[in-house]
DNA sequence: TTATATTTGGACAATTATTGTCAAGACTTA
DNA sequence: TAAGTCTTGACAATAATTGTCCAAATATAA
């Protein structure tokens, strides 16, 4: 197990391994570079749909990109935070009951 | 331990142990009732220095509070998700990770 | 060095989201 | 009814996000 990157930082990796240019990507995701240039240091938030299309250039697991995505926005919500760790522990209940209130409704 | 509930509904448990009134509670908190309804029913979120008055208010514990906020936004971003538990154990590596970034630099 | 390619920074308008506020409706209890 | 409580929906004001452009900075190659 790696440890672990931001989405950022992974896309950053897939790009460079590839020896694409930044401006060349961008294309590709229909975005402008500078911004694609952003979401790779963290500046910017990634829109959810690159991910289909960088799994797709990349041939790199979708579902990764996904969860990578996805926890990148709840690092986000935490990085200031004391208790992050009690804070996800929390989540983690929280998410269950709200799940099994769903389930269970009339 | 008893199941996890939202912040709203932590605060409105919190209120009507307390047997005040919403437009009460509004007013001391200087918001409109409208929105703390709104709160209590997580229809919108609170504003982070609530907190504090809370606490007060009804001798809560400022930190569990705190908690319990925080982890409400975690939460809202993770309950369309499938694989929220890989998405929380994935963040939680992350923080750790920017973290000793942080500590580490140069 | 110069020339070329690549990446980054900052500013900006357009869009979208959030917030605070209000008034009316619904519900309960007396 | 009347009074008290809570909820709903609408709205404008404010704030945040997004997409875009272009110039500045950096790197690479000749």
């Amino acid at each position: 197990m790696v440890t672990q990157q931001t989405f950022g930082e992974t896309l950053r990796k897939l790009r460079e391994d590839d020896g694409m240019p930044l401006r060349k990507l961008a294309a590709l995701l229909d975005i402008d570079q500078s911004t694609l240039s952003k979401i790779e240091r963290n500046e910017r938030k990634a829109n959810p749909d690159m991910i289909d299309k960088l799994s797709k250039i990349f041939k790199a697991d979708k579902k990764e990109l996904h969860i990578s995505f996805v926890s990148d926005k709840v690092v986000y919500e935490l990085l200031d935070e004391e208790s992050s760790v009690d804070i996800l522990k929390v989540a983690e209940e929280k998410i269950e009951y709200l799940k099994s209130k769903r389930t269970t409704r009339k």
